[in-house]
DNA sequence: TTGTAAGCGTTATCAT
DNA sequence: ATGATAACGCTTACAA
């Protein structure tokens, strides 16, 4: 059965296509009458707009491409809705492409967004991209990107992070508040703005409060598995009563390492994790985490790109807006006296 | 500045539209020639081809539609993931849409996907689906629609589903053989499919055994809140050694109610979840639960659908495949003696 | 307020 | 093997 297009609501009218067109669309121009003759017969016939046409014609989709590393994340998912509460009602509609953390498949969703004349793209970095020569094909076809949380300043547009710093800092804060003096890290690359940010604040809090910063840091222990085995080597290399580890994950790894190696959290050792994994909550102890307001960050991600479609704000401008953070001190994290390991 | 069109590469090379078409089509009525010269070419002019445009032209696009209740699930995002391991390669892009388990946003999202003239929709229905007439619109114009996991037969085509009726068996079975004898069941909404055959599952194995069914059945218990909350009206009402939950989150909430009434698990209770969330390995004691194989019903979702664009495969009939289940034996559900509370 | 007509970029049919 | 041309369904100057 073919699909009913305006041409046959017109011919079933006897108006022209155009008039469908404006009726359709709330043009001012057609009068009450026939627009309310327009969208009964349309609403009769089972019309349904052909989207890819009206796309073609325009040079521009009402759909919006995101692009994130992973969507089961807890941050992620959540960043996601929150877009999706923001750009459905303003009339668009959202592609979601996963990256998988690899740079090859982030470039590849990008171009497939272009190709589908995405009217704007909204990015998380993969962890190792490192190339962002896509993003000039974007700047070229003048779709706008607005990056999130794992950001970089190659890319042009705006950019929505997470207050890291802050967080690592008041995070790092807690446990020396708490009587903790050795502070490990564990964090994932420190070439993505995320880990380098939380660093910078965990180093600042232990400097601000003379402790020794040589207590240990491990790059690239992110997962619930490498927070494992970077927590065991740690045990060999360095003596160290606390950890801030960059990502829940992390921490889960390095708690069951303690675990396995007798310590016991949080009397022989301090834990803090970062991002407020669902899980957090309910393992025994509860780790105390940094808590991203992904729900902000979203709308103002979304936000940021219904302003760049319509041609406003700047664009080009090297503009940041920084979303804050909130520290959730749990059980991991808490003893009356510290007793050095 | 302007897009670079087939026009362009035709001009360019002194040949028509139609035959760059062909060439970067691999078309074979075109000179092996002519062919590596548009290809250079396009990659010279950095084309992108407009897939709209094709769209448009074709009445079909590659993109593939899937509407999901919530994507941050482990089992949905890993259905997800399979599914984009199958359909890229095949040269399809992949929409993802939430319905959030909101009927409303289920229907409209299938809408969206029609209106965008998707060549196809994967869809796992949102727990309060009752009315499937948007499906008939899908049908009417050759759109096919794939069901997975919550399935319904009010739909066409083919239905992917987990041998949820043997997982609780399993299940309940296991807790039989480890001694308890009083088994209670914390369920979602018995009107979807997935949680009907637990149900079957969890009755037929207490049946088999001739172990009282009256030990209490919860509706609406899926979420860990509400499993928190019948685990504590339960225990009121009845008198029960074990809790088969039809999903992990209910587990977490009932481990919880039952820690707060001072009983422990396995020893007083054994607990037995369904879906192998993440955090089910972690907590402690570690969750026994029902794995779902996510990976193969992707795959088969996908392949299902790829067989029903290309005209192949049953599309009207009552097609249902099935894929197994695993039971994962951990600590909540293991005792040497049982002991009646 | 409505109609006319061109065009978005591609593909498919027919002709050469 | 290639070219000419129409068509996909819609939007939008421009005309009336």
């Amino acid at each position: 059965m073919k699909r009913t297009t305006i041409i046959d609501i017109a011919e079933a009218l006897g108006v022209t296509p155009s008039t469908v067109s404006r009726a359709l669309a709330g043009n001012s121009r057609v009068s009450e009458q026939t627009r309310d003759r327009v969208r009964e017969k349309a609403l009769e016939l089972g019309y349904q707009p052909n989207v890819v046409a009206a796309a073609l014609r325009r040079g521009k989709s009402d759909t919006v491409g995101m692009v994130v590393p992973r969507i089961n994340r807890h941050f992620f998912s959540h960043v996601i809705s929150a877009v999706e509460e923001v750009l459905n009602p303003a009339g668009f509609n959202l592609l979601i492409c996963q990256s998988h953390e690899k740079a090859d498949l982030e470039k590849l969703a990008v171009q497939v967004l272009l190709k589908n004349r995405v009217a704007g793209i909204i990015l998380s970095h993969a962890l190792e991209t490192v190339d962002f020569g896509v993003f000039d094909a974007a700047a070229r076809e003048r779709v706008p990107v607005v990056q999130f949380d794992r950001v970089h300043t190659a890319v042009a547009g705006p950019r929505i992070i997470n207050d890291n710093f802050s967080g690592a800092y008041l995070a790092v804060k807690h446990l020396i508040k708490s009587g903790y003096k050795r502070i490990a890290h564990l964090t994932g690359s420190l070439s993505v703005n995320v880990y380098q940010e939380r660093y910078r604040g965990y180093k600042y809090a232990l400097e601000e409060a003379g402790l020794p910063i040589d207590t240990g840091v491990m790059e690239n222990s992110i997962t619930r598995e490498t927070g494992y085995e970077s927590t065991l080597s740690l045990l060999q290399q360095t003596r160290f009563d606390a950890m801030f580890c960059a990502g829940d994950f992390a921490a889960i790894g390095a708690m069951q390492a303690l675990h396995d190696k007798g310590l016991s959290v949080p009397s022989a050792m301090g834990i803090v994790g970062f991002a407020n994994e669902p899980f957090s909550d309910f393992i025994s102890p509860r780790l105390s985490t940094v808590e991203q307001n992904a729900h902000d960050m979203g709308h103002l991600t979304a936000k940021a790109l219904i302003r760049a479609i319509n041609g406003k704000g700047p664009l080009e401008a090297d503009w940041e807006e920084v979303v804050p953070v909130r520290l959730l001190v749990r059980d991991s994290s808490m003893r009356s006296e510290a007793v050095a390991y």
